[in-house]
DNA sequence: CAAAAACTAGACCATTTGGTCAAGGGTTGG
DNA sequence: CCAACCCTTGACCAAATGGTCTAGTTTTTG
């Protein structure tokens, strides 16, 4: 049975769709739905153009399917802390997690931003209720820590809104930023702005960075 | 002559211009560039798609027209800033003032958003070198104010990065904020988050807030 | 008031593009 | 080794869409 699942993922056909959501998630991030081509995909994943459609049924499903890949990044660490955890250590791991995968994932943060700002067409009723129900949890948690004294008295929403933003921004507006810097974020240019934004915000909340804290790679 | 400028605004030209790129701004940001169709802008500005390819002389002529407008939402008081001036009081305003945008203008900085995801294909490099300058001289400023000890040694790119991606993501992400809020964000609200906003990025400059401090209208 | 300029509007067209079809080539399991 | 299945591929098509043309109407101007 494990034979069976390591060899799926060598078969000619999973292999392929590999190359064609691969292809995809950089052509969506570029010209989003409607500006995408379906050849230029094909073209990027070196296949012809029928060969795409062959795997995805159309151009929607194969931009579902990647959709719904990236919706499963969305998930971390803070998704399990309770009241009993240090708000520092989490909300610091939480940006940490979040800046990753703006540098690792870039496009993947593209398009889920363009779904978004277009309206979310294609979010999934599903996914909404779950993503709110989430939302809650954590909103709950966090007014804990501010009932035991843990954590200043700032709007739980307002924070999660602006750490999603701040580092989000570093992957959707990695053009700007490179062009008022005169050059990419690189490798080092992520820890530092991951240590200064920690500080930033763990500072406006009225916490104190963990000593033993520092970016942190994530596993994707 | 005074009289001709008025008389100018009243033409029926001026007045169709004004309701196309009204209803363009509507629609672009809704479905970006290429999955925006003219035929929905003349429908949404009452008006016969003929007409829209009269007054512009093509989707890209109208999309470029429209851009020029929303890049000159992008000055405000920062702009002016010196050493001299209270680094507070300073990005206190700037802060309010990009959040007013965001609250009277999510479109515009929707489309502004959508072009520099997509790689800024659009903004011309006289913008581009014009954002850069500013960029230089705004961060001049905040190393000087870090120099005279009157800011805490934040680094100036993070620093305004961080006020643009999260006074833009009350406009960008807007449908995700009221999903999650489960209602949308009124007036008040805005205000709201425009405070907490402040005190927590001044808090992490290690500033105060002013006294007389308080979210202001922005004029257009 | 007449002519020029600005505006309105339907009919129409060329091109692009997502998607289909049919026919053939490879792989794999029994 | 053969049959069933998976994959590849070029030719082709219908629909959508940006844009043009022409002809008429209104407004402005000298």
């Amino acid at each position: 049975m494990k034979q069976k699942e390591y060899q799926k993922d060598d078969t000619i056909g999973a292999v392929n769709r590999h190359k064609i959501l691969a292809a995809a998630e950089v052509e969506f991030a570029l010209h989003g739905f409607a500006g995408t081509r379906v050849q230029h995909i094909a073209d990027r994943a070196q296949l012809p153009k029928t060969n795409v459609l062959y795997y995805f049924k159309s151009k929607e499903g194969l931009y579902l399917a990647l959709l719904e890949d990236i919706l499963s990044l969305w998930n971390g660490e803070f998704d399990e802390a309770t009241a009993e955890d240090d708000p520092a250590q989490v909300l610091a791991h939480y940006i940490a997690d979040k800046m990753e995968i703006s540098r690792m994932r870039p496009d993947a943060s593209k398009i889920f931003a363009l779904e978004i700002i277009n309206g979310a067409p294609n979010l999934s009723g599903f996914f909404k209720d779950q993503h709110a129900t989430w939302m809650k949890a954590r909103v709950a948690v966090i007014k804990q820590w501010i009932a035991l004294g843990k954590l200043s008295a700032v709007d739980p929403y307002y924070l999660l809104f602006n750490i999603w933003a701040t580092c989000q921004h570093y992957a959707d507006f990695s053009v700007q930023i490179t062009e008022l810097r005169g050059k990419p974020m690189g490798a080092q240019d992520f820890i530092d702005a991951t240590k200064n934004l920690v500080e930033l915000i763990l500072k406006g909340c009225g916490l104190k960075v963990p000593d033993e804290f520092h970016p942190n790679k994530v596993k994707n």
